[in-house]
DNA sequence: ACTGTTAATGCAACTGAGTTGCAAATATAA
DNA sequence: TTATATTTGCAACTCAGTTGCATTAACAGT
């Protein structure tokens, strides 16, 4: 499927992916904009925005669904991956902007993959 | 916390962890003990057992937490890890046995890791 | 083996994320 | 401006996981 229409909708929540450089979940986007979008709308436009390659999305901690802006996800394919970062103490969660080369396993054939680091981030460091 | 007592329950759950060298999911073994116990108590043991040390958990597709027994888990501290595999068709998961240096990242202090591979198994591959 | 103590269990009710169907609203092309 | 097809809101629902509490059972001490 994909995004037709700019509604108002996909435009404020794109915004909010512009304006910071981080991964939101889709919890926070509800939460951002309960007063303004029914919860079904922001799971429906995620979806879609993920479709259409705008958006990716990955697992954080405790199988949250977090969504990021990331301009050079087409480039990651098969055996190599961008890794995600989660700070445990702020929850902040991000890109990574290097990549992993997973090393080919006997017998299985890797489509995908998810590489979630945990830990501090700068501000969190003791 | 931790395991005080060898109930029925316990010992039943650690024997499917037994018999079987993969992963399980929390949903997997209520279903194969849902004649036999509530939920609840599978929830509570397998709690309890990770707590031990005995089993450890991850995150496979969609957020589902899975569980496996894993002998060198203690040895796979900070920076190691050692990643999970899923197969998209038949869902069978498991642990591999390699480990995945992850560079130092400025800036950031990184105490845990989760890396999902996912794919097609040895009896799944076209 | 028996008993008392305390952990473990079952049950029912609850929570909260995510989904679905449908009627109403709205973006866009003509 | 209008027609039409997509998008939205709403309400109801599903289902995984949690909680409180009364009952059951493991096990240490005798």
């Amino acid at each position: 499927m994909g995004i037709i229409r700019k509604t108002k909708s996909v435009k404020k929540i794109l915004n909010e992916f512009q304006i910071e450089s981080k991964a939101l979940s889709t919890l926070d986007l509800i939460h951002r904009f309960e007063a303004e979008f029914n919860k079904t709308t922001i799971y429906r436009v995620l979806d879609k925005l993920e479709d259409d390659g705008v958006l990716h999305s990955f697992q954080g901690k405790n199988g949250v669904k977090w969504y990021a802006k990331c301009e050079d996800c087409t480039e990651h394919k098969h055996s190599d991956i961008h890794p995600h970062f989660q700070c445990l103490s702020c929850g902040q969660t991000d890109c990574l902007d290097f990549s992993i080369h997973i090393p080919k396993i006997p017998n299985r054939e890797v489509s995908f993959s998810q590489f979630l680091l945990q830990g501090h981030c700068e501000n969190c460091m003791a």
